[in-house]
RNA sequence: CGGGGCGUAGCGCAGUCUGGUUAGCGCACAGCGUUCGGGACGCUGGGGUCAGGGGUUCGAAUCCCCUCGCCCCGACCA
């Protein structure tokens, strides 16, 4: 789009104010509402048909990989939750109580279910016998509830929808894989679909999951130069079997406490779309993800209806055989120029136009909203043209956002440099740390960075380096950020 | 949870300091007509427990107290 034009209006500049702008377009676009309760929101339907946009696609890598769906409850007693020490600490300031069964106060409180290891836990200890019940890998589609105190749409909310995997395995060795293959399943669905380059590694300790061994995660840098968790994925090792007593008779025929993980990505990958894609116009969805992929705007002059309606709706349905996604808006109340920006507001990726000229040239004009090109598309080419296009732009929002992470991350060599760029730039600093968690605490304190990720390594040309803060010899290198 | 800011129609605001007609404006909304290739225009109309509760007063959007919510900045977190 030509820098100097901004057709869509009366939304705060991203520039001028990230967070205004972020929580502006995402009611304008009624992506989500605040609801009656404080921290809690309503996702409308088109932020919904997102979410049911990002299940499908998770769902069937989770399935692909070997996982059932099911259901827990919940509700878990406060008993269960008390098991997993860590885990109870971890929480406990975010949870939810039950304390009344209609008028009766309850024997044992229960706990609106922040995360499902505890009740799960208890369920496996009754399914799991055999070494041949193993592995048990399940998946839920879930909402859960954690009292935050800070809330923001999609971000953070008290009630949030997520899927949980939880699986069960033999040993450390298959747990990790499968915490490993996870991640990676992760990155690949974010950085094909939702066109988000991420960062992936493992979480350091004060980062890590209440209660597991190992966090792993993936983050990406949103457009403010902030970094944002999109998806973790955790190996428990015997931690929670120990506590729940899930054991199993190994080929040997002795008696082991299973070796678990779990994993989830939430509604708040809604909020990555919005923060990494969206423009001083508003939303910009990937195709692959868009509820609407094609918006078709037909120009409502003179005898429109007999004329231009007709071809409009045959567009209509010719890529609809292509398996698209499409619109035809067809509202009489309202201007071309008002739907123009109306659908760029929303995020559409491509906008078909087509008026009396068109009809006359068996043509029509189709519009990206990633560039803003304009370009004339004969009639009968279109089924071919325009999955081509949505192709290309999915490619290209995947490429911008990529190079815009590229430069905005920053090799440092001293702390110097690091509170330079911190200060100014914002952004990831790709660094040495020496693994102190001392270290780690002083540059929160004075630069509120946090290490999003430590490298894996196979994500790392072997090196040696120093420790940015204290400059003791090491081989680990991390990602710093402000984080969300 | 601390510090600051703000709550008047769906949204953005004026009115509050200095209490006093029927609470006003723009956008949005409804009806009719003319328009329509980048947020059209005219006419007519509907919509308000002034965030909520309590108090002061002959009289409160306006003054006082309490509660709630939202935003920003910190501490805690998917």
């Amino acid at each position: 789009m030509n820098k100097n034009e901004r057709f869509v209006k009366k939304i705060t500049l991203k520039s001028v104010d990230f967070s205004r702008w972020y929580v502006e377009i995402i009611q304008k676009a009624e992506l989500a509402d605040y609801a009656p309760v404080k921290g809690m929101m309503v996702i409308r339907p088109y932020g919904y048909a997102v979410w049911e946009r990002i299940q499908r696609l998770v769902d069937e890598r989770i399935k692909k990989t070997g996982h059932s769906n099911a259901y827990f409850p919940l509700l878990i007693p406060e008993s269960f939750l008390q098991k997993e020490a860590e885990h109870l600490e971890g929480f406990a300031p975010e949870v939810a109580w039950v304390t009344y069964g209609g008028k009766e106060e309850l024997e044992e409180r229960l706990a609106i279910r922040p995360t499902s290891e505890a009740i799960i836990g208890t369920m496996y200890a009754k399914w799991i016998k055999s070494w041949r019940d193993l592995p048990l890998l399940i998946n839920q589609w879930a909402n859960v509830v954690r009292w935050e105190k800070v809330t923001r749409p999609f971000l953070r909310t008290t009630e949030f929808l997520w899927q949980e995997g939880h699986t069960a395995h033999e040993s450390f060795e298959e747990a990790q894989d499968e915490t490993l293959m996870i991640l990676s399943l992760y990155k690949e669905f974010v950085e094909n679909e939702l066109a988000i380059p991420v960062i992936s590694g493992k979480k350091s300790g004060r980062e890590k999951f209440a209660g597991a061994l190992e966090t792993f995660a993936i983050e990406a840098m949103m457009s403010d130069g902030k970094s944002l968790q999109m998806g973790t994925s955790h190996n428990l090792g015997q931690q929670f079997s120990k506590v729940f007593n899930i054991r199993f008779e190994d080929r040997n025929q002795k008696l082991q406490y299973v070796w678990q993980t779990s994993w989830g990505v939430s509604t708040r990958l809604i909020g990555a779309l919005v923060m990494t894609h969206g423009d001083d116009s508003g939303l910009k969805f990937p195709p692959n993800i868009a509820p609407v992929q094609v918006v078709i705007v037909p120009i409502s002059a003179g005898n429109w209806k007999e004329t231009v309606l007709p071809v409009a709706r045959d567009i209509e349905k010719k890529l609809e055989k292509e398996g698209l996604r499409v619109k035809l808006d067809e509202r009489e109340e309202f201007t071309p120029g008002w739907k123009f920006s109306e659908w760029e507001m929303r995020g559409v990726p491509l906008r078909v136009e087509i008026g009396p000229k068109d009809i006359e040239k068996k043509q029509v004009v189709v519009v990206r909203r990633d560039t803003g090109k304009k370009e004339n598309v004969t009639q009968s080419s279109l089924n071919i043209k325009v999955p081509e296009i949505l192709r290309e732009i999915q490619k290209n929002m995947f490429e911008m956002a990529l190079k815009f992470q590229q430069e905005n991350t920053h090799e440092v060599k001293n702390y110097e440099e690091f509170k330079a760029i911190m200060d100014s730039k914002k952004g990831f600093i790709k660094a040495f740390w020496c693994e102190d968690q001392v270290c780690e605490e002083k540059i929160k304190e004075e630069t509120m960075a946090t290490i999003r990720v430590i490298l894996l390594d196979q994500d790392k040309k072997a090196a040696r380096g120093k420790c940015v803060f204290c400059q003791k010899p090491t081989e680990t290198v991390v990602y710093f950020g402000r984080a969300y």
